[in-house]
RNA sequence: GGCGGAGUGGCAGAGUUGGGGAGCAUGCGAGGGUCUGCAACGCCCUAGACGUUGGUUCGAAUCCAACCUCCGCCUCCA
């Protein structure tokens, strides 16, 4: 290790200098260290490196190491620097260890004592008070989450449009959005959560169309096979699942108040648009300008609209589609009105977080925005989130380009914990490329887990204070960070395996929060088994060929389990089972 | 064309915005060891990366510049 390089140098003292960081603040810290360095110049073989030390929990007062190798001729001019003003503080910490020359020495074995502790500059323990950040796509930052009312946190996150099962990009969009909530529950806020669901739109209609069913029928049978899909994926119900069709009319009051504010206007075609040019915040969502957004180029312009960019807030029904009558005359909302309809009545304006994947950040966000904001002349949504794409081979998985898979499809190959898993190791605002290789990685890294958890399965409480949990909280805190949260969770496994028994409950606990590991851990790892009788019988038959020496026989049977794709393991005299 | 995002070991994937320096994730996979009647699991150890070229610096995955490549949005989309 390091240690072993430098005194290969021929090196001969080691220096200790102790610094702090109070609140996150460097008290002494590198700067001075290489002042040190610049005044010493050759004297200074190495620069050792810097540790953190001590696991005070409070952290008022986290003890950085930085640790110097000096020469011997060194030393004196190192004791007349730190006399010097403005590195008194640096003196009265640094502390000379000692001279030695050979390898194996006591510093040599204080070095590896502090492998126990988790040792990473100062960057996560500055964490340590961390508050909850947001990427804000409004503003492209990360920023502190402040509600808007103390203590409560409303969000709402736009769902499916229910004329298809849901293929694994709305997967991810659920399972995401989960764990926002479950994180923000955590952190002491009450959540209302609303997800929507589009149950009207043309391409709802279209399809009843081609299957001769009717709107309602079709509907209705996709939200029933979307709630599976997300039951099975461990997503809660959100709060409030709004159904377009159920709030028809505070869309026609809605648009009616654009209407009177002249944000609205009928055109020949009798469809209600918005006038986007009389929106002074247009683009500030998606950072475009209504310039540079040349609409027309690619899609067959209404004619009758001001603007090609205007879009739809009520549309003149054909006959036999489904209407509703408003004062301007039968028709059905246009798709971007509901989520402003519904988010006001259920959360009302303005609320916390607004989600959906990236593809809704223009235009639909951005049309909420115009809508929302253009009616009640004040803030729509203060923290807008949009995940990434889930992509097949390098290109976005969606409906258009026929690429996708659908969640009911993926369960049937791979266990739905595991789908959960392997979309909570990528951040939610990175894309995630599905293939059987990467699910297949999942599964045996869900299994490590679950194999630490084997002997444990009383519930515990979370131990905030305990030191994984802190990093894991502070991961959280960072965006909803899930990959490093998980990495926390390996290092727990790591810990229970090594004797820590806390460590397994600490590991259940904060599965909890990303909605993983509450299953009984044989469970997981015997999967769906309806063989368990047989398994056993053949266990006892090998047991018995083990118990009188005949290797061959038991090792026939282990084989013979093994071809069925189960896996024997002996341990501790007690011979278990698993899936492959 | 406009706007935006991204290039990190065999693969996946953090870290880059805040303070540049290490003992540098984490997982799968690989190699070695240990454990075992044989295995598996576990444990211990090892290897390996920051798109390219320059620049700033004592020091750059991180800052700056240019370039290359990929992806997304601008049309229904999570």
């Amino acid at each position: 290790m390091g240690a072993d390089r430098l005194l290969e140098g021929g090196a001969r003292l080691f220096v200790l200098a102790l610094a702090r960081i109070d609140h996150g603040q460097v008290v002494v810290g590198l700067g001075q260290v290489w002042i040190i360095l610049r005044e010493l110049g050759e004297g200074v073989d190495r620069f050792l490196g810097v540790a953190l030390l001590g696991e005070d929990h409070a952290l008022e007062e986290t003890r950085l190491r930085i640790v110097l190798l000096l020469r011997e001729d060194a030393v004196d001019a190192l004791e007349r620097l730190v006399a010097l003003p403005g590195l008194e503080q640096l003196g009265r910490l640094i502390e000379v260890v000692g001279a030695r020359g050979q390898r194996g020495t006591e510093h040599h074995r204080q070095q590896g004592g502090q492998q126990t502790h988790s040792v990473i500059f100062s960057r996560p323990y500055e964490r340590q008070h961390s508050i909850l950040k947001i990427y804000n796509s409004l503003g492209r930052a990360k920023q502190d989450f402040a509600p808007l009312r103390p203590g409560e946190a409303r969000m709402y996150v736009c769902g499916m449009t229910v004329y298809d099962y849901c293929h694994l990009g709305h997967g991810r969009v659920l399972v995401i959005f989960d764990v926002v909530r479950r994180w923000l529950r955590v952190s002491g806020y009450r959540v209302t959560y609303v997800r929507n669901i589009t149950d009207i739109d043309d391409k709802i209609i279209k399809r009843a169309a081609e299957n001769r069913e009717p709107v309602d029928a079709l509907t209705e049978r996709f939200i029933r096979a979307m709630d599976e899909d997300a039951a099975a994926l461990g997503v809660e119900k959100p709060d409030h699942e709004p159904r377009a069709t159920q709030y028809v009319q505070p869309m026609v009051e809605l648009i009616g108040q654009l209407e009177e504010k002249a944000l609205a206007y009928q055109s020949a075609s009798g469809d209600v648009n918005y006038a986007v040019r009389r929106f002074p915040g247009y683009g500030k969502l998606s950072g475009k300008s209504l310039d540079e957004l040349r609409a027309g180029e690619r899609v067959d312009v209404d004619q009758s609209k001001e603007d090609p960019l205007d879009f739809v807030l009520w549309k003149r029904s054909k006959p036999g589609e489904p209407t509703w009558k408003s004062p301007w005359g039968e028709g059905r909302p246009g798709w971007h009105i509901e989520c402003s309809a519904m988010s006001r009545q259920l959360l009302g304006q303005p609320f916390d977080i607004h989600g959906g994947g990236q593809d809704l950040q223009f235009p639909h966000h951005e049309n909420e925005i115009a809508q929302s904001e253009g009616a009640a002349g004040k803030k729509f949504v203060n923290y807008w989130m949009h995940n990434g794409f889930v992509r097949v081979d390098e290109e976005k998985m969606s409906k258009s380009l026929g690429n996708f898979f659908t969640v009911r499809d993926i369960l049937k190959k791979y266990d739905a914990e595991v789908v959960r898993f392997f979309i909570l190791r990528a951040h939610y605002r990175s894309p995630l490329n599905y293939s059987d290789a990467h699910l297949e990685d999942a599964k045996s890294a869900l299994t490590r887990l679950y194999t630490a958890l084997k002997n444990t399965n009383a519930s515990v409480a979370v131990d905030w204070n305990e030191p994984h949990a802190v990093r894991f909280k502070a991961a959280m805190d960072d965006d909803f960070g899930t990959p490093e949260a998980v990495s926390v969770l390996f290092d727990l496994a790591t810990a229970a395996n090594t004797g820590n028994a806390a460590a397994a409950g600490q590991l259940r606990a904060l599965g909890v929060v990303l909605g993983i590991l509450q299953r009984d851990a044989s469970q997981f790892l015997q999967g769906g088994s309806d063989a368990d009788a047989w398994v056993s019988e053949r266990i006892a038959a090998r047991e018995a060929a083990r118990k009188r020496k005949d290797f061959k026989a038991a090792d026939d049977i282990r084989q013979e389990l093994l071809d069925k794709g189960i896996i024997l393991e002996d341990k501790g005299g007690k011979t278990t089972w698993r899936r492959k």
